[in-house]
DNA sequence: GGGGACATGTAATTGGTTACATGATTAC
DNA sequence: GTAATCATGTAACCAATTACATGTCCCC
C-alpha cells in the first residue's frame, strides 16, 4: 500500500481525497484502499521522510497536497524493482464452488448466473473506463486496464462455460444437494 | 476463513494440522491459512457453538479433532448461498505494471519473464495436483483445480503477449526508463 | 435549507501473518 | 543422534476496514 501511494505521487503532488479518487476509475479493480487507510498511510510516510506535506488555502478550505521527496523516489523505485508472487490469494466464490456438492445444483446455477452477472458489470465499467483514458494515461496504465478487460473477459466465459457443464449434468439426473 | 474450516469439516472430523494439508494442494492457490490463524479460529468457531472438539490420544500424543455441529452445517450452508463479490483485489505485480514508465524496458521485460516463470511453475504445480486428484475429489473440487489451470494458463500466454508488445516497442527505439 | 460531492481525519475492530515455544514421531 | 515432519498453540504485530465525526462548497 505505502509504495502503490507513492506511485501515484510520483507524477506530482495529490491529496488524500485525489489519491482515491484516481485508485477507484485506474487501478480499483486490483488495488484498492479505503480513506481510513490512505490519509493515516500518507502521515506515516511523511513521518519515515517519504513524502512532504504542504497546506494549500482554497478559500475558507484547506487541501493537504503531499509530494514525494527524493527518499520516496528512491524507495518506490527499489519497490518497483522487487520481484512480486503471482499469489492471488481470497476468492471467496471458488471457495463456494469447492464446495458446492452441498448445494441443489439449481441453486448452484442461479449462484453461478448471478456471478457471470456481476462479472459482465465490472467488465462494462473497464470497458468505458478504457474509453475515457485512451489517450491520457500512459502505454502501462492502459496494459492494466487491458489486463483487466481480458481477465474479466476469461473470467465471464470460463463461467458461462461451467454453467453448461453444470446444467448438462442435471439433465441427466446427477445426485444434487446436501442430504447431511 | 471461519466458513471456509467449516467446509473443510463438512465431510468429517479433523484436526486444525489436517486442515492446513489439505488446503495447501487443494485450495491454496485461491485460499490459504497458516497455523496461527487455522488453530484460534478452530477455537472461536467452538465458542460460538458451530463446532466440538475432542481430543484423541494416538499412542502418547493427542490429537485435537474438530467437527460440524448442527448449528455449524446450518451456517456454513447459510454462506454457501450468499453472494459474494467477484472483487479479486491487491495484485502486486500489475500495480508494478502500472507504474512501469519509471522503469527502464530491459529491467520491466526481465521482471515479466520471471513473473511468467513464477506463473508457470504455480501451473505445473497444479498440474501435477490435477492427476493425483483425478478420482478421489468431487466434481466441484476438481472444477475449481480447473480454474486455477485455466487461469494461469491465462496468464502465462497474456503476459508473454505482454513482452512481446513491449519488445517490439523498444525495438521502435521508444522512451525508457526514468529520468526524474 | 437540504442533499451531494468535496475533504480530512480518528477509533474500534477485524483478520490475518510471523515468530516463537514446545514436544512427539519417523526415517536415516 | 539428528533432521524432517507431525502437531498444537500463543504473543506481538500489522494492514486495513468500518463507522464515526466534522466541516465546506455548490447547486437546486
Amino acid at each position: 500500500m505505502e509504495e502503490v501511494i507513492l506511485g501515484f505521487l510520483s507524477s506530482g503532488a495529490m491529496t488524500g481525497y485525489d489519491i482515491k479518487q484516481v485508485m477507484s476509475v485506474s487501478t480499483s479493480f486490483f488495488y484498492d484502499a479505503s480513506y481510513g487507510s490512505i490519509y493515516p498511510t500518507l502521515k506515516k510516510l511523511e513521518k519515515k521522510g517519504f513524502v512532504t506535506s504542504k497546506e494549500v488555502v482554497e478559500g475558507r478550505k484547506v487541501k493537504v497536497f503531499y509530494s514525494l521527496t527524493d527518499k520516496g523516489r528512491k524507495e518506490f523505485l527499489k519497490w518497483l524493482e522487487k520481484p512480486s508472487a503471482p499469489a492471488n490469494t481470497k476468492y471467496e466464490f471458488l471457495a463456494k464452488l469447492f464446495f458446492a456438492r452441498h448445494l441443489p445444483k439449481d441453486r448452484l446455477l442461479a449462484m453461478v448466473s448471478r456471478h457471470i452477472s456481476e462479472i459482465r458489470e465490472v467488465l462494462s465499467k473497464l470497458q468505458m473506463i478504457e474509453k475515457e483514458m485512451k489517450n491520457h494515461a500512459d502505454t502501462y496504465q492502459m496494459y492494466t486496464l487491458k489486463f483487466g478487460i481480458d481477465f474479466f473477459t476469461f473470467l465471464a466465459t470460463w463461467y458461462e462455460n461451467l454453467f453448461e457443464e453444470i446444467n448438462a449434468g442435471t439433465e441427466k439426473g446427477e445426485e444434487t444437494g446436501d442430504g447431511q
